[in-house]
DNA sequence: CCGGTGATTTTTATCGATAATATCCGATGC
DNA sequence: GCATCGGATATTATCGATAAAAATCACCGG
């Protein structure tokens, strides 16, 4: 595998980290040798410092000066904060997203919820399920808003990874249904209301 | 004043740098090379990449590999983005600080809406007011959440300092009196709304 | 047996130098 | 006159080494 030029050598290690992290490979609270990381990439020591910074702004991981970097624990509270989080930020972007969602988005987003009611395994219904948010909020043109509600929606998976996978909830299904019915009204607020209420409820699965 | 020990140099760097592009000193756009920024600062490059990198995450600064990094461009688009993901946000934080509110709170929290009606000037005036919104919060104990209206506001802020600045407007005082009102009466989520409309409405002036 | 103390080892933070890449600028041909 | 090519220059990305701080541990006195 080529190392993929046009990006650093400090991007990769970071992705690679945060990939270890978020899918709980890195247990929290383990603590991260700055020396041992740079030897498994073939790298010095200050790529890796670098990728440590980016981990510690993304609150994937705590530097404490001099004493090292460890991965952030990550208890219910801290679920219940990214969820809560993801709720208030969705519904806004679908606020924004509502205008914008002509008959052909519309006609996608149906397809998207049958997928989603006709899964039947868990996984086959969380990709549906994820494609379905994708969809709602795709037509928000706040990049930030989107890149915030991805690192929230990252933050909840890490909980997920690290407890057994549970069945698909079917009253999320009925949630959907309700949602591209305030949609066809060209109700953008109650759309975005019952989004958020929709999140805090699936808690934390998407 | 002596370089606080305790913290790292590339913080201190970090700091400094966020604190220019904030205040507008670094213009948007504007490049920064390391070697000038490591001369600046007595230091060498290793430590001004690593606070580039959290610059990087912290959404102030654009980092194109090989090309350098610049202060990211910042439009009204940017700031409306800003402002609305705050409202929400701050929104959520007062519903969930509401039930920790007791009378101590309250009594402090009306002082400091006197203090901004009494302002006379805009800088008093926004003093008193950023006063206001931290206690209003601050017994919310969701500290990422705390931590990302920070940032928000840090980006709000940082418009402002692009434009003369505008005299303090007195229809914010009076959202304030009426936040306070639904909280005497219990109402945390009547709250959480106003809060929100307020902060829409005042459109980046913290 | 326990808590403190100082040497030893590990680990982080920083530096200076080098390699790799992009940018700039002037010469050259059309 | 204008685009293009090639070489000097500037800038970034990475390395290896060193200094400084923290953690570890063996030892000692109570």
């Amino acid at each position: 595998m080529p190392p993929k030029t046009g990006q650093t050598l400090a991007d990769r290690i970071f992705a690679a980290l945060a990939q270890r992290i978020t899918s709980a490979s890195l247990a929290p609270g383990a603590r991260l040798r700055q020396q041992e990381i740079a030897a498994e990439f073939g790298a010095s020591q200050g790529p890796v410092r670098e990728a440590f910074r980016l981990l510690e702004a993304e609150g994937l991981v705590l530097s404490q000066p001099r004493r090292g970097v460890r991965v952030v624990a990550f208890d219910r509270a801290a679920l219940v904060e990214a969820v809560e989080m993801r709720a208030v930020l969705e519904g806004l972007a679908l606020r924004h997203a509502a205008p914008q969602l002509g008959a052909a988005e519309l006609t996608a987003l149906t397809a998207a919820d049958g997928a989603c009611s006709a899964a039947t395994t868990a996984v086959a219904w969380e990709d549906a399920n994820r494609t379905f948010h994708r969809l709602l909020i795709a037509p928000c043109p706040m990049s930030r808003l989107i890149q915030m509600i991805e690192r929230m929606q990252a933050q909840a998976v890490r909980f997920a990874a690290t407890r057994p996978r549970s069945p698909a909830l079917p009253h999320n299904d009925r949630d959907h249904k309700a949602i591209l019915s305030a949609l066809a009204l060209r109700d953008a607020d109650k759309a975005g209301d019952l989004l958020a209420r929709h999140i805090r409820r699936g808690a934390g699965l998407t």
